[in-house]
DNA sequence: TATTGTTATACTCTATAACTATA
DNA sequence: TATAGTTATAGAGTATAACAATA
């Protein structure tokens, strides 16, 4: 996971072994970059609004959705286990920024729903979220991030549904 | 951390707020692409040779020094707390893929080293490790590979050594 | 029976801090 | 005192599985 451990890794590191193919090269910044905006955005929502990125994505589903949501559709839409979602809900539920109201019809359900603060605080928090993500991006000309993420889209295509390797031993 | 949590994020998918700027889009995508790649790394690893990224790192360090590295020399190579070294070695140990041995003039210190059956085992694995990566750039040419190098490059200048925010509440 | 949600448990990966042995 | 390494503990973030209540 850590950005400076391939960076000095003999087998991903090209500067050091210039037999290896440009693949390795160009994996190893991807990687990269992609921990390095990420770590950012976690420390900022840390360290601005004391929250995690799960509690952050739960808020944006409920943000577009004031009717609310249920357990099991946030389940699918984070594409997290029920478990996990219980437990990000009782946490921001803890804070008073979402509320479980009753389901009429199924007594089983509660729809989620972001409070009135929980609504505020996102607003507040999108808005820097934006604003974060515009400035990593900032040394990239409109063109470029064109074109960067038309270069993503073709990789993102090559490897999405990738077969799932069986387990030999196991 | 999930993809497509992010996807069906209304912050940051723009096809359903496109009044977001395009740099939302083109985060999701980096860190979709990075999180794809990634996933499968780590259930190859798993799958096919039932082993860690963090202990495939570790051996790629001890790869290019047959001498031995010592435990705070790997913390630092690997950027992680000296704690956990001892934790990955030791698994490596167990595994005999690995091996402590003592530095003469320091008797505090090992010098941590592959075994033959480590050599063997890692040389398979890097093999393997290469020809995943390879496979996940392939559906870009190599004039298109080269390009997306440098765009990441630049975000990756943009992004690196980002103040950390001071924590304002604690 | 099947579904909704919760609880319990576990695993990976990481960090900090207290501790031991040596320098 | 400072350094090398270990141990203990904690906290994200994730998963599976057993379970209760309801459908």
């Amino acid at each position: 996971m850590d950005l400076e451990a391939r960076l000095a890794d003999p087998v991903l590191d090209p500067q050091r072994h210039a037999e290896h193919p440009e693949e390795l090269r160009l994996w190893l910044r991807l990687l990269t970059c992609a921990q390095l905006v990420e770590k950012n955005l976690r420390a900022r929502l840390r360290g601005e609004f004391d929250t995690t990125l799960p509690r952050f994505d739960l808020m944006a589903q409920l943000e577009r959705r004031p009717e609310g949501m249920k357990m099991s559709d946030l389940s699918r839409r984070m594409m997290v286990s029920g478990g996990n979602v219980t437990g990000i809900t009782d946490q921001l539920v803890a804070e008073g920024l979402v509320e479980r109201a009753a389901v009429d019809g199924d007594r089983r359900a509660y729809s989620v729903r972001l409070t009135a603060k929980g609504r505020e605080v996102f607003d507040a928090m999108a808005r820097a979220h934006e604003n974060w993500i515009v400035q990593a991006f900032d040394g990239l000309s409109p063109r470029e991030q064109k074109t960067l993420h038309g270069l993503l889209g073709k990789v993102k295509q090559a490897n999405r549904a990738e077969p799932v390797i069986p387990k030999q031993n196991a």
